[in-house]
RNA sequence: GCGCCUGUAGCUCAACAGGAUAGAGCAGCGGAUUUCUAAUCCGCGGGCUGGAGGUUCGAGUCCUCCCAGGCGCGCCA
């Protein structure tokens, strides 16, 4: 909605007028600092560019009160006439609304997202990468882009040999060399190995393909669906690589030093130069991390978007870099870092460390608590703060839990939906301006002001690339739903049966895109 | 040693381009159910935005320094 007041007021008085919201105690939907912005250039009286503009304003129907407030701020109340006006399209077919409403160029996305290394099971960070990637993608799909999700395997290199050597050792029934994997997993793999008496030559990758299959089904318990397993060695087998390598070879932006070969990301602003091909002459992950995305673009993305754990920060510049140095394009490349994930039960923390082979498996996580609950959850906090999830909470069905309420309001209304169905049989409520000005209620206003936002939402969502904010408005509309239940009867009133079925609506399609099932009962 | 991020109510977090009197939820206290699901609703308290300067009409937000915490970096993935 504040995008189309937005345009309507150009349309109306031929100026960018930036709208925002304004603190709670000021009576108004929205405000402006335009005069402010004005008077730094004109050198005028504040009140008295305020005042000319709203006097103009004034005249669009769209506002039943354009006013000027103390420091310089002009604030709009919008009509009634004209939230029903926007409600009454909106319900028509509210797909269809937001996509008219989102203005954004469609462009092609790619997002890579969780790429954990199959050398183990996957933990709870990584479901919170997912979560994330997966409700961008959702958003994007929502409004109609042309949108793929991969996960990058990096299915060779040392970490894979260690690997392969520790699941060799496990079958031969010893233990795994000193840096090797030494979680349980690699014993029951061993195990079922055995048992097939299958002849191994390549440990390494034997190990790869059953540890891919475990994640892959933690994934889709997780109802996470890739497009693509992009694994690394394809990029050897089909010449990625060396096709890099020649590139950056003719623009000069190889060296030689120390009997390894360096790429000149300083050239591109990061803070070293970074090696690409080791002393002893195997290439390093970042080589094959720079084909990858060079494959992305060749493949015809615009964006890429990927979300890595707030740990591999130091990653990004280097990768911008490469990107860069081949493409010749810059910010092509979003990073979500997402910050850790600690998991806690009864506020007291559980150990999560790789390394000893203790961290919480996402799996887990997900057995006790349930996917959707898990999902919501990881969804909680804006990724850039440090998430703490706790297990008892989680599964607590009280005040305490914010997925209960928002599936609650759902819930709710579908319940009054069937009790209606029983008691007076089928219904076909026609909207029309007419009947909604004689019947509609304040706070019916309220919640049409809160459905009408969902393009901005979506729009913000973009922006910023966090699905945080989808669960942040489905908490304040859940709200406002309880709201208006607890004060309205509904039940008998055929335009209140009809409006809260658009909530549900709403309700609906955000946890679908959140990739969570809303309930109909609870 | 160098670099990045964070610091807001007792706790967990918001604050959308630098805007107005910094907001929610939880916890605490008090109230609402012969009713369409009380897994709900309503009300009440609660703040030197880590500290010190600076930039300007205006700073939680931008700049400098300091304090506290997290993370990364030296042919590791």
């Amino acid at each position: 909605m504040k995008k189309i007041l937005e345009k309507r007021i150009k349309e109306n008085i031929d100026i960018e007028v930036p709208l925002s919201s304004p603190p709670q105690w000021v009576d108004a939907d929205f405000s402006t600092n335009v005069a402010f912005r004005i008077v730094k250039e004109e050198k005028r009286n504040v009140q008295e560019v305020a005042d000319e503009l709203i006097r103009e304003l004034k005249k669009m129907y769209e506002f039943k009160d354009v006013y000027f407030l103390k420091p310089g701020f002009i604030n709009f109340k919008i009509s009634d006439d004209f939230i029903i006006e926007e409600f009454l399209k909106f319900s028509k077919d509210i797909d269809e609304y937001v996509r008219r409403n989102v203005k954004r160029e469609k462009k092609r996305v790619l997002i890579e997202c969780v790429s954990a290394n199959p050398t183990g099971p996957l933990h709870i960070g990584h479901g919170r990468g997912g979560v994330i990637g997966d409700g961008l993608r959702g958003v994007y799909k929502f409004l109609g882009f042309d949108v793929s999700f991969e996960y990058y395997v990096n299915d060779r290199g040392k970490q894979i040999e260690l690997l392969g050597e520790s699941l060799k050792a496990r079958y031969n029934g010893g233990n795994p060399p000193e840096n090797g994997y030494k979680g349980d997993y690699l014993i029951k793999i061993a195990e079922k190995l055995k048992k097939e008496k299958r002849e191994i030559d390549n440990w390494g990758e034997v190990a790869v393909n059953e540890i891919l299959s475990i994640i892959k089904e933690e994934l889709s318990i997780f109802g996470m669906k890739f497009d693509r397993f992009f694994h690394e060695t394809e990029l050897y087998k089909n010449g990625t690589v060396d096709e890099i390598l020649n590139i950056l070879n003719e623009k000069g932006l190889i060296y030689e030093k120390d009997n390894a070969k360096w790429f000149k990301a300083k050239e591109f602003g990061d803070t070293e130069d970074r090696v690409i091909i080791k002393s002893d002459g195997t290439p390093t992950y970042f080589l094959s991390d720079i084909a990858y995305h060079y494959d992305k673009l060749r493949r015809g993305y615009d964006v890429l978007i990927n979300t890595w754990g707030a740990d591999h920060h130091g990653y990004v510049k280097r990768l911008e870099a490469g990107i860069q140095a081949l493409t010749g394009k810059k910010d092509i490349l979003k990073v979500v870092l997402y910050q850790l994930v600690r998991v806690k039960r009864k506020g007291e923390l559980v150990s999560m460390s790789t390394r000893e082979g203790e961290f919480i498996e996402l799996r887990k996580v997900i057995d006790e608590v349930g996917k959707d609950v898990a999902r919501i959850y990881l969804l909680l906090k804006r990724y850039s703060t440090p998430l703490d999830f706790d297990l008892e909470e989680a599964k607590k069905k009280s005040m305490d839990n914010p997925v209960y309420y928002i599936q609650y309001a759902h819930a709710r209304i579908s319940s009054i939906l069937r009790k209606r169905k029983e008691r007076f049989g089928d219904f076909n409520y026609e909207f029309s301006k007419e009947k909604l000005k004689d019947v509609v209620i304040e706070k019916e206003i309220e919640i049409m002001k809160k459905l009408l936002f969902l393009p901005d939402l979506l729009s913000f969502v973009l922006d910023e690339l966090d699905p945080y904010f989808i669960v942040d408005y489905l908490l304040s509309l859940s709200s406002l739903f309880h709201n208006y239940y607890n004060y309205e009867r509904i039940l008998e009133n055929e335009w209140r049966i009809a409006f809260i079925e658009k909530i549900k609506d709403v309700i609906g399609k955000l946890l679908l895109i959140l990739g969570i099932k809303p309930l109909e009962e609870m």
